[in-house]
DNA sequence: CATATATAGGACTATTATTATCCTATATGA
DNA sequence: TCATATAGGATAATAATAGTCCTATATATG
């Protein structure tokens, strides 16, 4: 299965346009759902979300929309994807809070713990002006 | 979420209890199902799986079980978590097989491209004989 | 050769997560 | 005041995951 959602990916591409866009205008729901070929629906749905996580912000009535809350340097990878759909751990033991009784010296987790740090850390060094730019 | 399933978390330990036992007996599922606190029907289904992929052997009747098909050190991550759960795939667009049509220029997917080598080189590197020493 | 101890494996249930849609309310510029 | 937007609760549909039940089959050993 793939890592990360639907939703997240969706969300993804959506934050690209919107950081193609920053400080021209808001764009639209409407708009946003069709370039990026996602319903309309679920695009508002999404974009609520990225507004709870105080990653954009709306514009309501006529020539309302979405912008950036933030310039996209300043968003990262791993913003988008923790207010979509939480945290990404690779294991139950690699969470911090996991309690498993065969910590610290399981040898699964041992080596488990390295990719996560691996994962942790591409996420969050990846911005949205690193996307537009193919980085 | 986690990225590798419960099913394979468990297979991960009972294949490393096997690799601690190679060449000195097979290794009864009940006997696995205790030590690595695995419901003994929930086991023998996880084995099965192991089995058809290649990893371990059964041993029928009396003093039987299951061991290693092959040395430690010739079983990867990889090979476990492909026969419990399938490919990894980091995002739809770093499947092999994906059409998207934005490919090969979609900014996310060029990224997310890069993470996948470098998930798909962690876990065919480490080794069940990598994961007993601690590597 | 009977029996106790194993695995083999199909069928099924339960639970949870994901993806998506529907509908009504609210804000606001022209 | 009306057309064009977002807000957000409720709920449906689908799919994946986790786990159990039951019966069949293999085999070492007394």
């Amino acid at each position: 299965m793939n890592i990360l959602r639907k939703n997240t990916d969706y969300a993804l591409r959506m934050m690209c346009n919107l950081a193609g866009n920053y400080r021209q205008r808001a764009v639209s729901v409407r708009m946003l759902a069709r370039q990026e070929d996602v319903s309309y629906q679920f695009a508002c749905k999404i974009l609520q979300k990225l507004q709870v996580a105080d990653l954009v912000e709306s514009v309501m009535g006529p020539a309302g929309g979405y912008r950036l809350c933030r310039e996209p340097e300043k968003i990262t990878m791993l913003d988008v994807i923790q207010a979509m759909q939480g945290n990404i751990t690779v294991n139950r033991c690699t969470d911090k809070y996991d309690n498993c009784p065969r910590q610290p010296n399981c040898p699964v987790s041992i080596v488990l713990r390295r990719l996560q740090r691996n994962v942790d850390e591409f996420f969050v060094k990846v911005t949205l002006k690193d996307l537009l730019n193919n980085k």
